[in-house]
DNA sequence: ACCAAATATGAAAACGGTTTCAGAGAACTT
DNA sequence: AAGTTCTCTGAAACCGTTTTCATATTTGGT
């Protein structure tokens, strides 16, 4: 392993020249920066990251907070930021929060003390902690949240339309003739959870349909609480004759909790999910769901995240929005001789 | 953030001493590890990982590479790597070869360049390079194969017993009196691949099939070539009765096949996997699996790992078996009238 | 009581970079 | 031609640990 030393020596410089165009942190000769990249690329030198962290305070690691690991949509956008920092040349270190606020605070402290360079966060609700963020900023750590908002005005956030989503989820119900719709969310502490409720609420009522708490269930994102809650609603009478179901994993649930009933989709009742990854083709019925770009989500952070590095001066906060689509399938099949359209509520939806 | 030298004049002894406090390597008195315990206490101290990674050449992060970070499989060993992690204070730096070994030996330098403590690898192949071990070799940085083998016999193995799953998997469907029985597996430099197309072979000689090099096709691991063969062997005539597909997303791409030629599993063809995922009950028919405790394979793996990292003297190759178990769900029923049962055929089959 | 051995501690060197500071030349002004 | 500014470079300090080496102190043996 050869040091800066060695590179120096060879290419007949200082240390401190070598270093500058390692950096490009001052003015070099052309003639010099040329023979110190030869004796780089001589000596296959890379700088030990260790040392630059220690006199930088700074790493070319960037920690990654997410909620859940075994979601598949996290998946998706981990993958995308993976992707990304390889190509920036950074590595990444993947915390799993599990949706525990404590354990994301234990991560940032993590992260903190790892002295990375910047932080994409799934939040678990939308605080993470003054002091937490105090001490990152004092550092000039940049933090992006992904997928969900933080309170925090410092903090720039990339995030599907969760409005929009919700929006087009129950108008595609409505426009297919249920009438009845319950809807499963996420805490209110999380901004997908809270928003999507909302606009399932105005949707509803922009089709002339009172809202009823009785068929708004808050669940934890888990399969457990998609289970349960649907058995909830599934007791109600009148049954609700479909559901809105604002993630994948409370889906699942809601899949299973159905078909412990011997109850079918869509046919005693409907379902549309959130970022539903549908595996196998071959399922007795294709779920609609509303698709979030997982992966986009992730690569954008990333690269707004290495934006931010590169310019650490930018003080305005940014929110990058990208948008959800609505992908159709069989479990939210239009009710027979319900004669309902698109727009026969007085909702113009896209449906892509 | 205070560092060592605070840390020790709070406590009224040199920066040596609290280090030796800090890493226990040399005696100190018990009353002055006391007060220095005290002090660290009082200041919060935490010790700077970037200069302990320069000084002693090795950080508290270890590196975790896996061959496919979208496949819920490694999403399950990805969580226990990182729960035990966690319980030992070290982080994570997650890598994903994308089954590619130029990429897997990039990754493999990044992490050495990071000075890893440690390294859980999925190889892509047998071979991680000679070079590239000989270099952690030297470092004393461990490395520890997960789910398949390396050849290298310095590197510790967690791994399930494929040999026996695939065993169990083929006696199940030839004692549910399939008879045509095709393989789509992985490539032969992976050991599973090897591994559970030998062992298909095996079984079915000693049931008294002759193997027929005809069914046996193999793939990459992924949905487009679990399709692609799968498509393969069904324009067989006659056409196989039932596929052994070796791996989880292999078989989300096969299902897709079976299904988009209208055919019905398993009256037309019946499955076994590797690792399905069942997502959600109410698929039209469940898909029986050999299933690898993924979870405990990446805890048992870390766990290896921070064993080595406290003794590092060990010279001795580990190889640690976990047992797969066989699930059995509706893709493999029984051939109505066959009368087959295990043990006609001469092998006996533990099925949990 | 004295010397050898064992134990506990501190001073200082190292690890490999980045950054500050000062100075040497080169390029412009006047 | 002399002064001024600008561009480039190197020496040395510094980041916060671990580790070596030397030394002070204690213990043990006779």
């Amino acid at each position: 392993m050869s040091n800066i030393q060695d590179v120096a020596k060879h290419a007949g410089v200082s240390i401190a020249t070598v270093s500058r165009v390692l950096n490009d942190s001052a003015p070099v000769k052309d003639e010099v920066r040329k023979r110190v990249e030869a004796a780089i690329e001589a000596l296959s030198y890379r700088p030990n990251p260790a040392a630059r962290s220690l006199r930088s305070n700074k790493s070319r690691i960037i920690g990654l907070l997410v909620s859940d690991i075994q979601n598949p949509f996290f998946m998706g956008l981990i993958r995308g930021v993976e992707d990304e920092a390889l190509k920036n040349e950074y590595s990444v270190i993947l915390c799993n929060s599990n949706e525990s606020p404590p354990r994301e605070r234990q991560y940032l402290d993590v992260l903190y003390m790892e002295r990375v360079a910047g932080v994409i966060v799934v939040p678990t609700s939308e605080n993470l902690g003054e002091e937490t963020l105090k001490r990152f900023r004092e550092r000039g750590v940049p933090i992006i949240a992904v997928d969900r908002r933080v309170k925090d005005p410092s903090i720039d956030a990339v995030l599907s339309d969760s409005i929009r989503g919700a929006h087009e989820a129950v108008g595609h119900l409505i426009a297919n003739g249920y009438k009845r719709i319950g809807i499963i969310t996420g805490p209110e502490s999380v901004t997908t959870g809270r928003e999507r409720l909302e606009s399932y609420r105005q949707t509803l009522i922009s089709a002339g349909i009172a809202p009823n708490s009785e068929l708004e269930r808050i669940g934890n994102f888990t399969i457990e609480s998609g289970y349960a809650l649907t058995e909830q609603l599934l007791d109600l009478t009148p049954r609700p004759d479909a559901l809105f179901i604002a993630n994948n994993m409370m889906t699942l649930g809601a899949l299973n909790a159905i078909h412990a009933r011997g109850l079918r989709v869509p046919d005693d009742v409907a379902i549309v999910s959130y970022d539903y990854t549908q595996w196998a083709e071959p399922g007795p019925v294709s779920i609609t769901s509303v698709m979030q770009p997982a992966r986009e989500l992730g690569s954008t952070a990333a690269l707004r995240l290495f934006q931010r590095l590169r310019n650490p001066e930018v003080r305005s906060r940014q929110e990058i929005i990208l948008a959800p689509t609505l992908q159709i399938g069989d479990s939210s099949r239009s009710i027979e001789g319900s004669g309902a359209v698109a727009g026969a509520a007085g909702i113009a939806i896209k449906q892509t």
